[in-house]
DNA sequence: ATTATATTTCGTTATATGGCGAAATATAAG
DNA sequence: CTTATATTTCGCCATATAACGAAATATAAT
């Protein structure tokens, strides 16, 4: 049952699912999902342990980045399912346009140049 | 967006999921689902309009009482889908045997000797 | 070894949410 | 019509949670 309740917790916000969708089709590392959250570095981070311990997100460290992505298909079967419904339903028609260019924008650019930007702040 | 937001946030309290769990195999009126759940009227009241409005959930009313009763095959894609994931996630071997002997009790019990009962207290 | 840097953790604040009892409401029962 | 009753709404309180900035941490880069 608490596997269960944390998934559906972790779920529940806006920001959270926004950062899985942007997992769909690749990695994305911390400041990457930050420029598309448009959120603080802190926050993000918290966010992305609270999926993490979900087990809905893993991540890999590379040079000075660490990236996340979504649970592979290793994972139990209610995280899988849990994912799997929710980029059945969340497909690109019930996301704002305005998400979509922050999105696109994020996979064009650089991290090392959206971490600098961020440093700046 | 919102519409899943809010499915998602119907399902991130363990009582939402115990009532919907419990509305599994048959409706409930709310006497029943206080005396599964062991909260205050006004809670469940309150739980049960959440996930009213997310959509998880329909009620019709006979008699003196409202019965609440899992969304039907004509709800949304979305929530058909998110009840399909939690009750096959949420089968018998995850819930506690309290939990189950509580049901059990309960669908046992006439609604008009659960409603005596809580209105005395 | 030192410095730079991406990320996490901590502390604080504002807001949201779960729980309860009391009051209000809708309507069934007598 | 009046009374009884199941449920909902309201108001209050305690706790949880999202957001931020600053400090700490891990480790890559020099």
């Amino acid at each position: 049952m608490n596997d269960i309740v944390n998934i559906t917790k972790a779920l529940a916000d806006e920001n959270r699912l926004k950062a899985l969708i942007a997992l769909r089709d690749r990695e994305l590392c911390v400041c990457q999902i930050i420029e598309f959250l448009g959120l603080a570095g802190s926050t993000v981070s918290k966010h992305m342990s609270i999926l993490k311990q979900a087990g809905l997100v893993k991540t890999r460290k590379q040079g000075r980045w660490i990236y996340y992505g979504l649970a592979g298909r290793n994972a139990p079967a209610p995280v899988r399912d849990a994912l799997r419904w929710l980029l059945k339903h969340l497909n690109s028609g019930r996301i704002s346009s305005a998400d979509k260019k922050k999105l696109e924008k994020v996979y064009r650019t650089d991290p090392e140049v959206l971490c600098r930007i961020h440093r700046r702040k």
